[in-house]
DNA sequence: ACAAAAGTGTTGAGAGTACACCCATGC
DNA sequence: GCATGGGTGTACTCTCAACACTTTTGT
């Protein structure tokens, strides 16, 4: 940042910043993701990733919660957020030069509203196998969030973050079928999670259909854990 | 683009928005950055990373190679780089709103002119283990390079970008074990680098004051690989 | 001949995989 | 009882780490 003094700093032509949001929660089976409906040029009436600009006193982290916060009710302690790209192309927005720093969201399905679900026409959620058509590189962004979420199953913990506190193993390895695409063996993932010890038994089972489940939690330990062993903070 | 939608989008108030980068290189056996001092307020005469600003009509990673060809004399297809992080804190910059993409980089000493190194005192490359303090929030940027930088080596093989294009498995483990400042297993290495098919044999050797050692080059295709393999675009 | 560094092979431990089997509940 | 899904154990394979050994040069 070899940056000449102040008042040379303020006469760059500076682009936009936008922090957008890849919204990922898990219902119905499948994995989904948060698209809201443009209501105004350009790619209007197209479906796009929730975002939106930076305020000048806020981090950009705080501009993601935000965002996240008002489509979604969901609040920062109970969310797994973190940054994921940055796409600044000229031209990727017809209006002006905007740069957008993409973060992905990981909110399990009871806390989301009914709202969200039953509001006006100008959001859903989306199977991330039936997405339709994006506005600006929103498909693009998508596809990175994408991979970087089932790269970070395949050797991290962060499932959890799409279920609720309390789980059957079953259900966590339902989580990562889904989201990987991909059948697991039981036996393996269930000893698998023994040895990382993430995972602690709580009181209480579910019933199934056969025997009664288990219930567990995340150890919150682990969940420090899991942040920290995070590589690209 | 007179809609009022434009009219909209620029009302808002824009960060400037830079590149920085961070260039890693090996020399006299250790993991070295370049650094430059700055001449100006704020933090005059202290070192930072090289960066500038995004001009309007060029991508982010375009600003990142013209800073990175402005501080070196290396070209894009000499080198590698990546997006690694966006820093957008309020308050990092006392200027004003700053939102900085960092990149890393990563270039064989053979490609430095001697220009680098002793130029004025105004530029210079500092071991990792031996930094001075750095303006801004750049000490945090580059720990977040190097543990970017270790963590990619310890996955793929970018290691062979710190090294001329002929080199000795030798010289290929000193990199890993200097970077990564542990010690590994000859054989294993070597093993390892067989079983990936990354390298291979070509004519001629290099003396080492024992057996002579064979000289190798990495595959095109698997530089392509390498590349693909990038989870991080 | 001997030191130094290149280069290869062997062995054992541990992780990952496939699969079989037992357990608890609802009907 | 038996279907259903939860839960555990075992045997096999493959990767990985430690280490010993051979080869080729310079002096």
């Amino acid at each position: 940042m070899d940056t000449p003094e102040t008042y040379d700093v303020t006469k760059f032509d500076r682009p936009s910043v936008t922090a957008d949001i890849v919204i990922f929660t898990i219902s119905d089976e499948q994995l989904k993701v948060l698209l809201i409906k443009r209501k105004k040029w350009p790619y209007q009436d197209m479906w796009a990733i929730p975002g939106g600009f930076a305020k000048m006193d806020e981090s950009l982290e705080e501009t993601a919660y935000r965002e996240l916060a008002e489509e979604t009710n969901v609040t920062q302690q109970q969310v797994y957020l973190e940054q994921l790209y940055t796409f600044g192309d000229p031209g990727r927005d017809p209006r002006t030069r905007v740069v957008t720093v993409a973060y992905f969201a990981l909110v399990s399905a009871d806390q989301l509203s009914p709202r969200a679900a039953d509001d006006a026409a100008d959001v859903g959620w989306f199977s991330v196998y039936h997405l339709p058509p994006l506005a600006f590189d929103h498909a693009k962004i998508l596809d990175y969030a994408l991979t970087r979420l089932r790269y970070k199953l395949e050797y991290t913990a962060v499932g959890f973050q799409l279920l609720p506190d309390l789980f059957t193993l079953r259900e966590l390895q339902d989580v990562y079928e889904i989201v990987l695409g991909t059948k697991l063996d039981k036996g393996n993932f269930r000893s698998k999670l023994r040895k990382t010890e993430v995972v602690e038994m709580v009181e209480g089972r579910r019933s199934t259909g056969g025997r009664p489940a288990q219930l567990y939690r995340f150890r919150e330990d682990a969940v420090a854990e899991v942040k920290a062993r995070r590589l690209f903070p």
